[in-house]
DNA sequence: ACTACATATCGAGATATCTAGATATATAGT
DNA sequence: ACTATATATCTAGATATCTCGATATGTAGT
């Protein structure tokens, strides 16, 4: 569990990269409850997620089939609240998969005689 | 091109996984030539690839399927040398993709008003 | 030119994934 | 209890992916 590679084959397919990237942006955003007052919401629900990759309003099975794999893989989380399925994004999961690429980053230089002495990309110059 | 997600697509599968992981660890060896000098290797042959993934001496036409995958998600080099085709990993692949994921996290922090009152995970103390 | 070797490409079967419609479940409001 | 809403699961067809054996290409050594 916890695999980073099975996130990578989660995130690696288009559409539910761009339920992910909707997700991060919207994880927690705010709204205005009845009486105008600004409260955060935990998450988005399916609903809103459909919407957005759909661009209509109707529940889409896909979206929702997509969401499973994200959950599956770790990447998101997923609980009901009355009503409505509020999903939001494992921030757990980004540090797994960005420990992952940072340790091969550090083989490549560590192995290479050669690269030690380029410069770290996008390092601190 | 350079599509995070592509390429993160083709790290989602786990003999890549390997591949690639077995690359970053060993792009740039040093090996003995015929003088008992030591040389820098420029990268991996294929056949070195088959032989760590396989465990036997023989050439694989899924790992040559597998390189060719990498390649054209553009995480490995791969270029003649004589007989040889030597892959090496390309290092800016991996800053593409840790940018992406990078991103991501930021994204989640500036939209979760409550996220931003939480410690950054695995972020500095 | 011939041979051995390293690798690539092709072709086909097995399996997995994606999509979308149909049906099922659960919850809130009446 | 009934209804509408939100979401999940099932099913099946379309497509993609993975694997592996067979064949092809290119290079080095004789």
């Amino acid at each position: 569990m916890e695999s980073p590679v099975l996130m990578f084959k989660a995130l690696g397919d288009p559409t539910r990269a761009r339920i992910f990237e909707f997700l991060c942006s919207n994880c927690c955003p705010v709204a205005l409850d009845d009486l105008g007052d600004v409260r955060p919401v935990q998450g988005v629900t399916v609903g809103a997620v459909c919407c957005h990759v759909t661009g209509s309003e109707q529940f889409s099975s896909t979206v929702s089939f997509h969401l499973k794999e994200l959950r599956l893989a770790g990447l998101i989380n997923a609980e009901k609240n009355g009503k409505f399925m509020v999903c939001s994004v494992r921030r757990e999961a980004i540090q797994v998969m960005r420990d992952y690429l940072q340790a091969q980053s550090d083989a490549v230089l560590g192995t290479c005689v050669e690269a030690q002495s380029l410069d770290p990309i996008g390092g601190k110059k």
